[in-house]
DNA sequence: GAAAACTAGGAAACCGGTTGCCGAACCAAG
DNA sequence: CTTGGTTCGGCAACCGGTTTCCTAGTTTTC
C-alpha cells in the first residue's frame, strides 16, 4: 500500500507541515519555534515574527496528538446518547456542542442505541482516547445506573439523570413546567381541567401528572377524572377525547403530556364540534415546533429548553474538568410558550 | 490549580495505566510489552501471557495520542453538518457513525449551523486534529461549493453534494423516487395526478416535479395543472387543496413533495368531503414516520433511505482513507413505502 | 576595562507508545 | 569443545511537539 495516497485531486497536499519545518524555514531551533508560536520564553520580537510568518507560509497547525501527549489534555469530550439520537437528544447535543466548541473542545459523538454493550464499548473507547470528560444524554428523564464507577474523568448527565445522587446531573423541572401549564389555564379562567398523557410506567408522565394534580389541589380544584395514561401519540389523543366526551364529565381545558397527544386532542375535539380555545383550552408539552405550530390553532406548550440544558451540562463539565465539580442533581426551569390554543 | 482533581468520588482513579507500568508489573521491557500487546515480534507464549494479564490487571488502555503520533493515523473522522442538525442529518449521521464505529473510528461532531465562518473554523480544527477523513452533510441535496481545496485528507459529501464533480458525493436518487411514486399511482389506476411541493428555488422541489412530470409524460399523461410550488408546510398543503378544488380540474391523486404537505392535503381533502384513498390517492415524500403514520389514513411515502446513505458515505470514506478513493457523484435509490393512502 | 546581570536562543529530556536492530542464551550439529 | 542457527527479549530511535536548563553574547555597572 502506498504511504498515504488519499485522493486523486492533483493539488492535494501531501502532508501537513511540522514545527521542525517551520523552524528550518525561520532559521531557528525547534524549541525556539515552539516558544515563538506559544508566546513563551524570551525572544527578540523580530525572531518571533520570523517564526510566525514561516508558520503562516507553511499553513502550520500543531499536531494535536503531540500536544496531547505532553499536556495530558485532549481538549475533547465524549457525548454518549444512551437512547438513539432523536428529537430530544438533538437540541441537547447542539447546546452542549455549542458551549464546548466555544471552549475549544471537540466532541466525540457516540450513539449507544439503547444497547448496554454498545454503551460500554463507547465508554472504553472514550477512555482510551483520554477524553477530558463525558456527557451522557438520553431520551427520557428517568434516573439510570451510572455509566461507570470510579472513572478517571468527570461525567455529567444531561436530561437523563444518574441514579447515584453524587453524580452531576442536569434535568428539566418537569413538575414546575406542569405547574406553569396549570397555572396558565387557571389564570385564563379554566376550572375543569383534564389531563391526557403517556404511559404510566414513563417517569415523565407520572411526574407531570402529579404536579398538575397537586397544583390544581392548591387552587381547591381537582382534575376532571383521573390522569389518562396512554401512549405518546396523536391516536391516543383522539381516543382520549372520545372517552372524555363519552364520560359526560364537562371540561373546559385539557393539559396534554406531549404536543403529539395535544394535536390528536385538538383534531378530535374539532371533529366533535368543540371549538379550541373557546370551548376547550389546550396546553401541550415539549414545544415541538413541528407539532405545536402545525396544530390548529397553534398550540400553547411547555418548553423544556433543552438547548440551554445542554449548554448548562457542558458548562458544568468544563468546570469539573478545570477542577471545580458540582456534584448532585441540578434542575433547570421550563418555559411556557403561549399560543392561540389558550388565547 | 491542583493537578487533576476531577471528582469528589473517593474511589476515583487518579490516572490511567501506561505501558511502562504494565511492563514493570510483567517484568519485561516496554518494547517487549508493546510487542506482546500487539502480537508482534517473537515472544514466548508464557511471556506474552504475563504481559496480557498485567495489562488486564491494571485496566491498561493504550494512549491513543501516543499511537497516533507514530502511526500518523488518528482513527478519527470529522462529520460536518453544514446546516443545523435536523431531521435529515440525524439518520445520515447515525448511519455514518454506525459504519465508522464498526471500523473502530470515532466521530467528531461539528454543527456549522449554516454559517460559513463556523464551517471554516471546524475545518481547521479537524485538520489540526489530523482526522483521517471528513464527511460533509446538510439539509438539502443541492450542490454546494467544496468545503476546501487541496485538502490533505479525503472528503465525502453525503446527501448534500459538492459542486466539484471530482469530489466524492453520495446523494439519493430523488428523481427516481418521484418516478416510483408516480408509477405506483399509475399502477393503482390513477390518471389525473396533481403535484404539490415546496418552493421553486429549492432544488429537491424542482427535481422531483420534473421527474414526476416526465414519468407521466412517458405514460402519455400530463400533470393536473402545473406543479404547485409553495412551502414545505401543512398549511401550504391545505391551501393547495383549496386551490385545486376551486380550479374545477378533476384529480384522483396528489403526489406531494413532502409528508408535511401531504398531511395538510389529507386534512383539507377530508374537510372538503373527499375520501382518501377512495376519491383521491396520496403519496408523500421523506417517509417521516411522525407525519406518515399520524396521517389519516397512514401515508404512502418515498423513503430516501438516509441511514443507508450515511452508511455508504462512511464506507466510501473508509475506502478512500485506505487508498481506494471513488471520486464522483454516487446515487442511491429511494424506496417507496406503501400504506393506506393509496391502498 | 573587568565583573555582574541580562537576554536570546539552542540542546536535550520528556510525554507514551512502536519498531528495527542487535545481543544473549540455548539448541543441535560437526 | 567449537561453531552455526534459533529464539527471545532488551535497547534505542522515532513520532511532533513542550519545557527546562544552560551557554554565549550583550549590556550595565563601578
Amino acid at each position: 500500500m502506498p504511504p498515504r495516497k488519499l485522493s486523486e485531486t492533483p493539488g492535494n497536499v501531501a502532508k501537513p507541515a511540522t514545527i521542525s519545518e517551520v523552524a528550518l524555514l525561520a532559521g531557528v531551533s525547534v524549541g525556539t519555534a515552539s516558544k515563538a508560536l506559544n508566546g513563551r520564553g524570551s525572544l527578540r520580537p523580530e525572531t518571533r515574527q520570523r517564526v510566525l510568518s514561516a508558520a503562516e507560509q507553511l499553513g502550520f497547525q500543531p499536531n494535536r496528538a503531540a500536544v496531547t501527549l505532553n499536556s495530558g489534555r485532549t481538549y475533547t469530550v465524549g457525548m454518549i446518547t444512551t437512547d438513539t439520537i432523536g428529537r430530544f437528544s438533538i437540541p441537547l447535543m447542539m447546546g452542549a456542542e455549542d458551549a464546548l466548541g466555544a471552549g475549544e473542545m471537540s466532541v466525540f459523538l457516540c450513539d449507544a442505541r439503547d444497547d448496554p454493550i454498545r454503551e460500554q464499548y463507547y465508554l472504553r473507547t472514550l477512555l482510551s482516547r483520554r477524553v477530558d470528560g463525558i456527557i451522557v444524554t438520553g431520551r427520557r428523564t428517568q434516573a439510570r445506573p451510572p455509566i461507570g464507577a470510579a472513572l478517571p474523568i468527570p461525567v455529567v448527565y444531561a436530561f437523563i439523570s444518574s441514579a447515584d445522587p453524587h453524580d452531576c446531573s442536569v434535568v428539566p423541572d418537569e413538575a414546575g413546567g406542569a405547574r406553569k401549564a396549570v397555572e396558565h389555564l387557571l389564570a385564563t379562567g379554566r376550572r375543569r381541567v383534564a389531563h391526557v398523557t403517556g404511559p404510566e410506567h414513563h417517569h415523565s408522565a407520572t411526574v407531570r401528572a402529579s404536579a398538575a394534580t397537586e397544583r390544581l389541589g392548591e387552587a381547591g380544584l381537582e382534575l376532571v377524572g383521573a390522569p389518562m395514561f396512554g401512549e405518546w401519540s396523536e391516536a391516543w389523543g383522539r381516543q382520549a377525547v372520545r372517552m372524555l366526551l363519552g364520560a359526560n364529565a364537562p371540561f373546559d381545558a385539557v393539559f396534554c403530556g406531549s404536543d403529539q397527544i395535544a394535536r390528536g386532542v385538538a383534531d378530535a375535539l374539532q371533529a366533535a364540534g368543540r371549538r379550541v380555545p373557546e370551548d376547550v383550552a389546550l396546553v401541550g408539552f415539549d414545544n415541538w415546533d413541528v407539532m405545536a405550530l402545525a396544530c390548529q390553532p397553534p398550540l400553547t406548550s411547555v418548553d423544556m429548553e433543552l438547548e440551554a440544558l445542554g449548554r448548562t451540562a457542558a458548562d458544568l463539565l468544563l468546570a469539573a474538568i478545570n477542577g471545580a465539580p458540582s456534584p448532585g442533581r441540578h434542575t433547570r426551569p421550563c418555559r411556557l410558550v403561549i399560543r392561540d390554543s389558550t388565547a
